[in-house]
RNA sequence: GUGUCCGUAGCUCAGCUGGAUAGAGCAACGGCCUUCUAAGCCGUGGGUCGGGGGUUCGAAUCCCUUCGGGCACACCA
């Protein structure tokens, strides 16, 4: 379905030429003077250039051919040269009678649908989730959807941290503890158990314990550092135990990104890459792009444009070893092989640019990718506390992600309660959803690449731009409609009526943009649009409603339309909350 | 030091591919429930868009400069 923006820009368009101008000064936007007119169009001020003219005489001679339009009443031209433009009633409610129609709300798919690879979540294995996490998960779950509902096809990455010293330390410490164990005999012959010789708990400690002792003794490092190596030359006994350190804490990171409603299609890590960095590396150094630097291998990566000065990017430590980049290079080699995407997004912490920076120039240069392969940084910010300080708990530890949902969801069970008496039960259930709407709104809504202020006070109050007014909104008019329902009405196939007042109008334009918005939320990888949208469609909706009766209306037509408008504010709402990855309870 | 991002109301944020009077929310103050969820709605006050130049008919938006802050700058991930 066409916009209506670009319905009303194609009007103006044949306006401008039959009064004899170019149609590239046809732009339509939303008006900023809502108390003047719904759209405008500046082009005549813009065209006053080419054609030594007054702007406003332009604007003149376009509204003059704007007189018979069927979509634009009473259009005027104001000086300088504004083309002040009114949709007609009629025209509003079939368009959105067409969307009603649709079951995507008038959004078309996109026409050469792109495979699409989102890197998001990032956890380590063997470490809990923390509230650095957070961001990652919330926003890349959004893009993801946003992504694939513009008819893409997606694949959400989890991406693990599993390779590394981490996996050294754990292997060491638990050599420490259980030695007896079969993983640390180099002679064993025999299948090693199934079952994994520790549990998450114990694995969240032990890797702390570990870390912690290779900071104070530097045999026990080394040792770690030598156990990771044998782990990455492929020493069977240690590969075993990585399975396991995987399998444990990868059914466990399942459960907690459920909890976030985050949802991956890949559970890949960074240990699936290594085999692809020897073939990639030698053919780097075949092609000449690689070359030894202070005793390590870079390949370099400078552009005549840059601003400052690039370091090179290293593929091989002096010692021979891999490293980040190593890995993200091959991960890059890994998905290009396996699942040919036309673009991969990394929704990474912002302060990672530089070594994105490095990868992609790397990928490109050494023709790891396609050269259409359009590779892309998604740098978010950081989430701070109250103080705008790093986000810690009361101690000044690092947050675990579990603690800081419990913590809202109390919150949230509190107004719950007060609100609306209700079984424990219930009670407890609505608080997860709302809380969790809570959480992602107060990210989403700002722009993922600032940081941001986490405030549990202000994301769990239902007043101004949070996730629970939203949420209420949409709890009423499911209200409504329940009751209508439940009366026996039906208002199947109805029609929406022209409006009546001033806030039915807002509420209605605001409906049609739903498509406009969607585009540039995907265009722009940006779910803070889709927020910002419904948080004025709520607007309008809850000031429609406190001035409308519904359920109350005598003329059964004018019910039904009305009905019909409460179901496509809903349909629209509910499909944006999907999009930014929560939902909406029955009641609240 | 170099680069980069940011600076908008007391607070948290929109707006930034130039357009008319810079918008919300919170907080403050004042109203609205015998009627569809008051977790709502209505109203009042609150601004040198960090400062200074420039481009333009027009600048919060583009350019330059300056001040203040965040972050990043090859053998960690």
């Amino acid at each position: 379905m066409k916009k209506i923006l670009e319905i009303i820009t194609e009007e103006i368009a044949a306006a401008f030429k039959a009064a004899g101008y170019d149609e590239k000064y046809a732009k339509v936007t939303l008006s900023n003077r809502p108390d003047l007119c719904e759209y405008q169009c500046n082009g005549a001020m813009a065209a006053a250039k080419e054609y030594h003219k007054a702007p406003i005489q332009i604007a003149e001679g376009v509204v003059k051919a704007l007189i018979d339009s069927k979509i634009l009443l009473d259009v005027q031209a104001v000086t300088p040269g504004f083309i002040n433009l009114k949709v007609s009633a009629d025209f509003l409610s079939e368009y959105l009678n067409k969307m009603s129609e649709d079951n995507r709300l008038g959004y078309e798919k996109a026409k050469a649908p792109k495979t699409m690879m989102i890197d998001y979540g990032g956890p380590n294995v063997a470490k809990p989730l923390h509230v650095g996490h957070l961001r990652s998960a919330i926003i890349g779950e959004s893009v993801k959807r946003i992504a694939r509902f513009a008819g893409h096809h997606v694949i959400g990455d989890v991406h693990l941290g599993d390779w590394g010293l981490q996996m050294g330390l754990i292997i060491l410490e638990l050599k420490g503890r259980k030695p007896e164990l079969p993983y640390f005999d180099p002679d064993y012959q025999g299948a090693y158990p199934e079952e994994a010789p520790f549990t998450i708990a114990e694995l969240e400690e032990i890797y702390p314990t570990a870390s912690a002792k290779s900071k104070k003794e530097e045999a026990y490092k080394e040792a770690a550092m030598q156990a990771t190596f044998e782990l990455q030359q492929g020493r069977a006994g240690y590969q075993a135990l990585l399975k396991h350190i995987l399998q444990v804490s990868v059914s466990d990171l399942k459960k907690n990104y459920k909890k976030l409603q985050v949802d991956f299609d890949l559970w890949k890590g960074e240990s699936d890459a290594q085999p692809y960095i020897p073939e990639m590396v030698e053919a780097m150094k075949e092609k000449g792009l690689a070359y030894e630097s202070e005793g390590a291998l870079v390949v370099d990566i400078k552009e005549e444009s840059d601003t400052k000065e690039i370091p090179p990017c290293m593929l091989l430590k002096s010692d021979g070893a891999s490293l980040y980049t190593t890995t993200d290079l091959a991960t890059i080699v890994e998905r290009m092989k396996l699942y040919h995407p036309d673009e991969i997004v990394y929704v990474v912490d912002k302060r990672q640019e530089m070594h994105f920076i490095q990868v992609f120039r790397c990928a490109r240069k050494c023709g790891l990718v396609e050269p259409d392969t359009k590779l892309t940084f998604l740098g978010f910010g950081t989430m701070n506390g109250k103080d705008g300080r790093p986000f810690k708990t009361r101690e000044g530890g690092v947050m675990r992600l579990e603690y800081l949902l419990s913590d809202i969801n109390e919150e949230m069970l509190k107004k719950v309660k007060n609100s609306r008496p209700m079984a424990e039960e219930e009670a407890v259930d609505v608080a997860k959803v709302v809380g969790l709407s809570a959480v992602k709104y107060g990210d989403l809504s700002n722009q993922a690449s600032k940081d941001y202020i986490f405030d549990v006070d202000r994301f769990t109050s239902s007043e101004g731009n949070t996730g629970p007014y939203i949420l209420y909104t949409i709890v009423r008019i499911k209200s409504i409609l329940k009751k209508y329902e439940e009366t026996g009405g039906c208002a199947d196939g109805a029609l929406i009526r022209a409006f009546e007042n001033e806030n039915e109008k807002a509420l209605m334009l605001l409906l049609t943009r739903f498509n406009s918005v969607m585009e540039t939320a995907y265009e722009e990888l940006a779910p803070h649009k889709v927020c910002a949208y419904i948080y004025e469609i709520a607007n309008a909706f809850n000031k429609f409603y406190h001035e409308t009766t519904i359920l109350g209306t005598e003329d059964e037509t004018l019910k039904k339309s009305r009905i019909q408008l409460l179901v496509l504010s809903k349909r629209v709402l509910e499909t944006c909350i999907e999009l930014l990855g929560f939902e909406a309870p029955e009641r609240m």
